[in-house]
RNA sequence: GGGCCGUUAGCUCAGUUGGCUAGAGCACUUGCAUGACGCGCAAGGGGUCGGGGGUUCGAGUCCCUCACGGCCCACCA
């Protein structure tokens, strides 16, 4: 027992022991080991593109907890860690941190220095390959210090199984993901309308929109109607006005019913466009006519997708108004010149710049009606974006969606934790729009596999892709060259040109099961590990990167990628603020709670997050878990000291009621426990270990104590040293999961190994070692000292006070429960004497020896 | 506008199929150095279980309804 140090501490535990297990492999992954002896995890990467913050720490906490619980009952855990490299903010980030940005145009210099964190300087631009370099070189130093934090959160990962969402294997998987959906025509290219946001110059797909109030203003448009009469026309986006190619109302209203299929003219601009019923139309807003515009919204574009309208785009890609002829095909006017004229003024312009000209236009022609009205309306922007998307039409690739019954069958399919979530995968099925565009205008990602052919007269068909061979994948079409070509070819006249773009995030990620199971690179570990066990992930996700994985197993296995998700809640702030951002130094940065509680704290609060449940970001509960640690070494070296045994498991020393009592509660408890954590009950887990514990410590520690010491002579003290070590070996499993520092510290005083890689508790084991005592035999013992206690704490009188007599009241069954501990309750108390009276109530009378005279 | 979750002590939360005087921890009060722990131990005060109906012998627990908070979604005229 030499092993036991005097002053037990926390500090220092999480360096200790993260480089023991490191060293030890204790978390490695055994790939020998069959499907069924192998819980496999999906692990969320998170992107590089931010600072952690305790939010990450809690939800990756909680997969940790269900990890360890899993290892411990002998799966073999695959548990990789990958990295989210991929999207625009890593590059918005990697622009600000180097001071740079990408310009595609430019050649590759080997020899760039990047000017760093630029403050107000420009940006310099860079080539496409070296942007990419800058990628890799900030990620490298983001992955670290992630590594870094992980690992001193006591995170059970095999880091010798990451991968990131760029590089070989996730583009080799991506690529050859998308070549086998466009060979079943699931997937397709096509032009097509598009989210568009003009600052980043990108496509957005609806998962990644969100709507914002902003201010705008109603202008109220005079179109001539069939007779000539005036059509007044509400619009906030005014500058559509020569991208107009309808006039839409409800179908039953009666006030435009009558206009249905006549025609009316738009002002200034003379174009002749129909009049048309549709149930979209809202017969309360505005004047109850709207414009068609291609496109001022989504609605314009279900519009004109399901009333077959004509196609007339003013906005391009950096969010100006481009040229156009009237009078040519598609641009008719009553009066081209005019038209032209008007137009003029507005082509070059941006859209709000554009669309204060308008306004002046068409005041000036008295062509509006009334003051322009300020509204607040939502508006679509990207989720990271400044200016409002527009919508443009460009070509892209896209990945159809699955019957919404299929769908929702393999929503059924999977376990969800809590259950209720899958509600919001329900919904979100329920209002998908349109397919999946996968399409990004950046640099850094995944690129396309595929080129396009140049005619004789330099003309690129963008849709007619030259895709590449399976087995050359990865490709990057940018320096690889297509079947049949020669490099002398590219971007020459009949030749081709590269697909100049990147894949969505999630075109990648809805491939993690995939890419780190080896789908693409190593059929045997994939038949070991997929489908996989688990996938935790946030809730905020479900629709992106829960769904579209979904979508991707349903069409390239007929099957779910895995069996369970457990979806965490999210951290909030006491104050129902939104947490800071923890640039470092805030209150609520990892790396200076982990200072100042200690790994297993965090991790306890952690747990207080039930699946699913918010979280409040509380250091008081980090506290308590700091305080629960250390009871946990210092009851362990107390029951240690006493040579609790590590023959644990002698059932024939059990010779004292009351201990085989404790053990009978401690079956319950794993009982319990163990079913827990079997529905990813993490928390319930935790709660019932630890009340159980303090009363263990409170009570049966107590109540032990003395005939642990030998008071009561050897028999007595070999059924405590027994029960002790049994008890301990169990309770310190049970919180394994949880506080990993603490116990494995504990673990190494006294047993060999790693306490992770020891066998869960059994409860049936215990059980027998009860012998069928009755559990509450603790329980009334505990009652009785209570009272005693009571007493002296009302008396104010130490509890090491003598107590001349107690009498116990209680029914004939209880008194013969206390009956069987009363040597360990007389010794715990202190008490001289104790009668039991039989009665109806439990009633305690207790003497206390007078005090000492001073 | 639709959906989901929540509302239990000052704070953070338990309360499993409805059942004996509603629990824990923190905080607070009062004590106690007791052969593990003063980062401790003991005891104590503190709640019309969001409001209102209903079902039931009995409801924090089931049903209806309203309110508030949060989240997700939705069609920008």
């Amino acid at each position: 027992m030499s092993r036991i140090p005097n002053k037990p501490s926390l500090e220092g535990l999480e360096a200790t022991w993260r480089a023991r297990w490191e060293a030890d492999g204790t978390y490695r992954f055994d790939r020998t080991k069959a499907r069924a002896e192998i819980f496999s995890i999906d692990t969320p990467p998170p992107t590089v593109s931010g600072n952690l913050h305790i939010g990450h720490a809690c939800s990756y906490a909680h997969t940790d907890m269900v990890a360890r619980y899993q290892r411990m009952r002998g799966k073999d855990v695959f548990y990789p860690m990958g990295w989210d490299d991929n999207g625009l903010n890593v590059e918005r980030r990697v622009q600000l941190l180097t001071g740079t940005r990408c310009d595609p145009s430019l050649p590759y210099d080997p020899d760039l220095q990047p000017p760093g964190q630029p403050g107000k300087a420009r940006p310099v631009p860079v080539s496409r390959p070296n942007f990419q370099e800058l990628c890799g070189q900030v990620i490298e130093q983001l992955e670290h210090d992630y590594f870094e934090l992980w690992s001193n959160l006591g995170f059970s990962v095999d880091w010798t199984q990451t991968y990131r969402t760029v590089g070989p294997r996730a583009t080799h998987a991506s690529q050859l993901g998308l070549l086998r959906l466009l060979r079943r025509d699931l997937a397709y290219r096509a032009e097509s309308p598009t989210l568009w946001d003009v600052d980043m110059q990108t496509a957005v797909a609806q998962a990644e929109m969100q709507d914002r109030e902003i201010p705008g203003t109603y202008h109220r448009l005079r179109f001539d109607g069939p007779n000539g009469d005036p059509l007044w026309v509400e619009t906030t986006r005014p500058e559509l006005l020569p991208a107009c190619v309808a006039l839409v109302a409800h179908p039953d209203d009666d006030r435009f019913r009558p206009l249905f299929g006549a025609k009316a003219v738009t002002p200034l601009f003379g174009a002749e466009v129909p009049i048309v019923a549709h149930g979209l139309a809202d017969p309360d807003k505005g004047s109850g006519i709207a414009m068609i515009c291609t496109f001022g919204d989504t609605t314009d574009v279900t519009w004109w997708r399901e009333l077959g309208l004509d196609l007339r785009t003013v906005v391009q890609r950096d969010g100006r108004l481009r040229p156009v002829t009237w009078g040519e095909p598609g641009w008719a006017s009553t009066d081209p010149a005019a038209a032209q004229r008007h137009y003029e003024e507005l082509a070059g312009r941006t859209v709000a710049q554009a669309q204060a000209r308008i306004v002046e236009l068409l005041a000036e022609a008295s062509l509006t009606d009334g003051e322009p009205r300020p509204i607040t309306h939502p508006v679509k922007f990207w989720e990271n974006g400044s200016r409002p998307l527009e919508i443009v039409t460009s070509h892209q690739w896209f990945i159809r969606y699955p019957d919404k019954d299929a769908l929702l069958a393999r929503g059924k399919e999977l376990a969800w934790w809590p259950d209720f979530m899958r509600v919001r995968y329900e919904n979100w099925v329920g209002g998908l729009q349109g397919d999946w565009n996968i399409t990004r205008q950046r640099f850094f990602g995944v690129p396309f596999p595929a080129w396009y052919p140049i005619d004789g007269d330099g003309n690129v068909d963008y849709l007619a892709p030259i895709l590449a061979d399976e087995a050359s994948l990865p490709v990057d079409a940018t320096t690889d060259v297509p079947p049949g070509y020669a490099e002398e070819q590219r971007n020459r006249a009949g030749g081709f040109a590269a697909d100049p773009d990147v894949m969505d995030t999630w075109a990648t990620s809805s491939l993690s099961a995939q890419i780190v199971s080896g789908w693409v690179d190593d059929p045997d570990l994939f038949a070991r590990t997929f489908p996989m066990d688990l996938r935790p992930q946030a809730h905020e996700i479900i629709r992106t990167w829960l769904f579209y994985s979904v979508v991707r197993a349903h069409y390239e296995h007929d099957g779910l990628p895995w069996a369970n998700a457990a979806i965490s809640g999210f951290v909030f702030d006491p104050d129902r603020k939104k947490l800071s951002k923890s640039a470092g130094n805030a209150p609520d940065d990892p790396a200076v709670l982990l200072e100042t509680y200690g790994a297993d704290a965090i991790r306890y609060w952690a747990a207080g997050g039930r699946p699913g449940m918010d979280l409040a970001f509380d250091p008081a509960q980090m506290k308590v878990g700091r305080r629960l640690a250390i009871k946990v070494l210092n009851a362990s070296r107390f029951a240690l000291g006493t040579g609790a045994d590590t023959a644990a498991g002698d059932a024939g020393s059990l010779t004292e009621p009351l201990d085989r009592s404790m053990l009978a509660w401690l079956a319950d408890l794993v009982a319990e426990a163990t079913a827990a954590f079997d529905r990813f009950d993490y928390a319930r887990a935790l709660e019932r270990t630890e009340a159980l514990f303090w009363s263990f410590c409170d009570d049966y520690l107590e109540l032990v104590k003395n005939r642990a010491y030998g008071s009561a002579g050897e028999v007595g003290q070999a059924s405590a040293r027994t029960a002790l070590g049994t008890a301990l070996e169990t309770l310190l499993k049970l919180f394994a999961p949880f506080l990993p520092f603490a116990t494995e510290e504990v673990w190494s005083w006294w047993r060999g190994g790693s306490i992770h890689r020891a066998p869960w508790p059994d409860a049936d084991g215990l059980r027998a070692l009860a012998a069928a005592e009755d559990p509450t035999v603790v329980a009334v013992a505990a009652a009785t000292l209570g009272e005693v206690r009571r007493a002296k704490s009302e008396a104010k009188r130490s509890m090491r006070t003598p107590v001349a007599s107690v009498t116990v009241t209680d029914t004939p069954d209880r008194l013969a429960l206390l009956q069987q501990a009363v040597e360990d309750v007389r010794s715990a108390g202190h008490i001289t004497e104790l009668r039991t009276v039989e009665g109806e109530a439990f009633a305690v009378e207790v003497e206390l020896q007078p005090a000492e005279p001073r």
